[in-house]
DNA sequence: CTGCTCTTGTGGACGGCGTGAACAATGCGT
DNA sequence: ACGCATTGTTCACGCCGTCCACAAGAGCAG
């Protein structure tokens, strides 16, 4: 343990894991504030180091808001594993299907509004499909929220649930409407809705996916 | 005219009509780089004008940036009526219904894709219900994008194509899955996605909606 | 152990931002 | 014509991201 801290003082020159502390720092920030929350200057201050010393790990305030959404990105699919491992898992197939797939919207509703100021930073840095799939934005399964959807997707087929024919592209709609769900309950008029009513909602919405895709 | 600018320098020591001014500004900026783009301090220089003139009509950048929101929220709403007056109105009344209330969805998505930094802009502002239907958010027609949504969700109900039973809070449904697929087109993974699959995907996406309401 | 070099953190500086306070020019009502 | 409320200016502050030159330590070669 080269890194002695006692008291918040660094005994050491160097910090030891910087890298690691500026990220964490950057979590709590977004967490609290969303990602415009995180800020360069203030993470360096809660990891005891100058401001300028966060560029020896990340290029830019970007860089460390991408790490960030990374990191924001994968708390979500952690969220929707544990709420897929949450399930009963006994029932007959279609029904199986049906209930991972929905576990996979209600658990990203549920994330969004349990961690808001996550979940924005989750989806701040504009992405494309090669990062959807990125490594660090998966959950404990190593699998991306992307991911999990479209696993939940391919099950709903298995079961013959969905007909193969409207599987391609199936992924967008499903998100699209769940996604849109949760911004509306956290930042849009739904925002101020009580557990009841967005839970409610929810469901009204994952059951129009269903019947709809 | 006692606003006599020749040049782009002001001859008379009052600007005469600043407020609008630093919206239109403000409005260029958000068009061109979204919400964070506008900016008080350009703002002002745009409109030849020192910095701190912008607080006698801005309490602060926040609401410089709630009233662009607004003229954003405005402008989606006009993208829409003109996408429902462009429609052919003679078929019969369910036919004309489902038209309506799909042009809400597909002017929302095209606006989306023409506007992105407006786009963006009009959802920045964290709203609630009482401002998704104030006035100054409205288009032409004196209804905003969220009171237009609501119309054609009536319509759906007059023409008998959607049970009154499920009226209540089908526009949070709807609203949630168009805009979340405009969001996905522009700041997500379908980012890139040229004009012919954009369109085919929020087809398929309105009549998914149709369809599961 | 000595000394060199690469890495990592520091200090100082710059320009840009939002914003507050004091001041000045102006146009309007009396 | 005068006084006053309005509107724009100037100066200043603290915060931000970021660049540059420098220093302290770590680790390796001899």
């Amino acid at each position: 343990m080269s890194t002695d801290r006692t008291g918040g003082e660094r005994a050491t020159y160097r910090h030891g894991d910087l890298r690691r502390a500026l990220l964490a720092a950057g979590v709590d920030l977004a967490r609290v504030g969303g990602p415009t929350a995180v800020v360069l200057r203030e993470a360096t201050r809660r990891a005891g180091v100058s401001p300028n010393a966060a560029y020896r790990h990340f290029a830019d305030r970007a860089a460390l808001l991408g790490a960030v959404c990374d990191a924001a990105q994968s708390a979500l699919a952690t969220a929707i594993e544990a709420e897929q491992d949450a399930l009963p898992a006994h029932g007959d197939r279609v029904r199986d299907a049906r209930a991972r797939f929905q576990a996979v919207g209600t658990g990203y509703i549920r994330f969004a509004r349990a961690e808001p100021g996550l979940f924005r930073t989750a989806f701040a840095v504009p992405d494309n499909l090669d990062a959807s799939g990125s490594a660090a934005r998966a959950g404990g399964t190593g699998r991306t929220p992307f991911q999990l959807l479209a696993d939940a997707l391919d099950g709903l087929v298995e079961a013959g649930v969905l007909p193969a024919t409207r599987r391609q592209g199936a992924e967008f709609l499903a998100w699209a409407a769940v996604h849109g769900l949760a911004t509306l309950l956290i930042d849009g008029p739904l925002r101020g809705l009580d557990n009841d009513q967005a839970e409610q909602l929810s469901q009204r919405l994952v059951l129009m996916v269903n019947e709809g895709l």
